[in-house]
DNA sequence: GGAAGAAGTGAACCATGATTCAGACCTTGG
DNA sequence: CCAAGGTCTGAATCATGGTTCACTTCTTCC
């Protein structure tokens, strides 16, 4: 019995896992899932391929790490507005999708492969999984609007799986395709108009708006 | 010179090649893209693993055949059903709606391969592609009835999209999960109100609906 | 019937890329 | 400094499954 591990090592450790995490959440960002080869992630990392299984039991476990964490973010942020987001329960639909659009405008190539990019079985597990997490945020979001009579009577199950896949569908193109920030703009617009309607809150974003 | 291509052997070709893509799709539909080896699918149709590429260059090309066959018989029906259903553009996209989920719901392991299930690159590609169509024949029936002032105002293509995606999301589930049948006619008729919502259409569906 | 020329077979071949592992190299406590 | 026990490396190994191909089995036409 000679050695053990210290502190630092452990610290060392934990900060290369992380870091592999990290990078490995970039390299799928640039070039997809399907490009994001044990060999390349490992490169990014400034790690060995071999030390890859140091931290991970698999690719695939590597995989869903990063998916986890990449959209546990946006599960944590959709959470924090449309439950504490303050105004009644359709402002905060509005505020909910608004904020989440530009999020996933903000890190294209994330939000793309987050939402939408060809995976392997295990990561499409996990995107059905965090489907329903956003289901679950919105239909919270709908009942209480119905509740309050500021929506009308529906099945909020429904509502909630079907913005969510309107969203995503929505955003899947021009995350695709750059496009400039006005159109960008114009899209949120539209976006949470259309997540409005959709609830049946009453057309109030018509306003000034002409043409 | 001896041999020439007679009509009869010209038929049993097309014949297997037809066998060959519609077993395949029987395949798919029951064990997703993944499971649909060239080997499996082969011998579904009654043929060595070498004799299917008699048929298609690669296994990519006749899952890419495969799948253009199935989709393109729902946007056919689809585009029928928007076009030409009878009524006006609100009540030609309700029947749309309709009418598609139902007959996702006849053939639920086909319509998730369609719609969800893992796949490779080219059949995403492909996935993309079709769900662009859907997209455009929503786009028309809304159109329409934003002219006809019978939608508010709105970016077609944004609801089109918004429609492709909820009616997507909506139904991957429970054609993952069997449920009875009074569970799906009641799925049904929240997803056409959902859809009706979602293009702006005043609330007709609700009969008594008040506000 | 027989030559010419497909079509059909399925085992061998290959490409890809994840995973392993024997050895090199570090860290630690004594 | 040493022994013990990690960590790290990267080339070799494996698994998987698409693709090829030498060979067999038809078909056609003279």
């Amino acid at each position: 019995m000679a050695y053990r591990e210290t502190p630092a090592v452990r610290m060392r450790l934990d900060a290369a896992r992380e870091r592999l995490v990290t990078e490995a959440t970039a390299v799928v960002a640039e070039v997809g899932w399907a490009g994001a080869s044990v060999g390349v992630v490992a490169a990014a990392a400034g790690m060995s391929a071999g030390s890859v299984y140091q931290h991970f039991a698999s690719k695939t476990a590597l995989a869903v790490e990063v998916f986890r964490r990449a959209a546990g973010r946006e599960v944590e942020v959709l959470g924090a507005v449309l439950r504490d987001g303050g105004g009644d329960a359709v402002a905060r639909l509005a505020c909910g999708v608004e904020i989440f659009a530009r999020r996933a405008f903000e890190r294209r190539g994330l939000a793309y492969a987050l939402l939408a990019a060809p995976a392997d079985e295990a990561v499409c597990a996990e995107r059905l999984e965090f489907r329903h997490r956003y289901r679950a945020l919105f239909a919270e979001v709908v009942r209480e609007g119905t509740a309050a009579g500021l929506l009308p009577p529906q099945d909020p199950e429904v509502t909630a799986a079907a913005l969510t896949g309107a969203v995503g569908e929505v955003l899947v193109d021009p995350l695709a395709v750059p496009g400039t920030d006005a159109a960008a703009e114009a899209l949120l617009a539209e976006l949470t108009a259309m997540a409005l309607r959709c609830a049946g809150a009453r057309t109030v974003q018509g306003g000034t708006d002409d043409r």
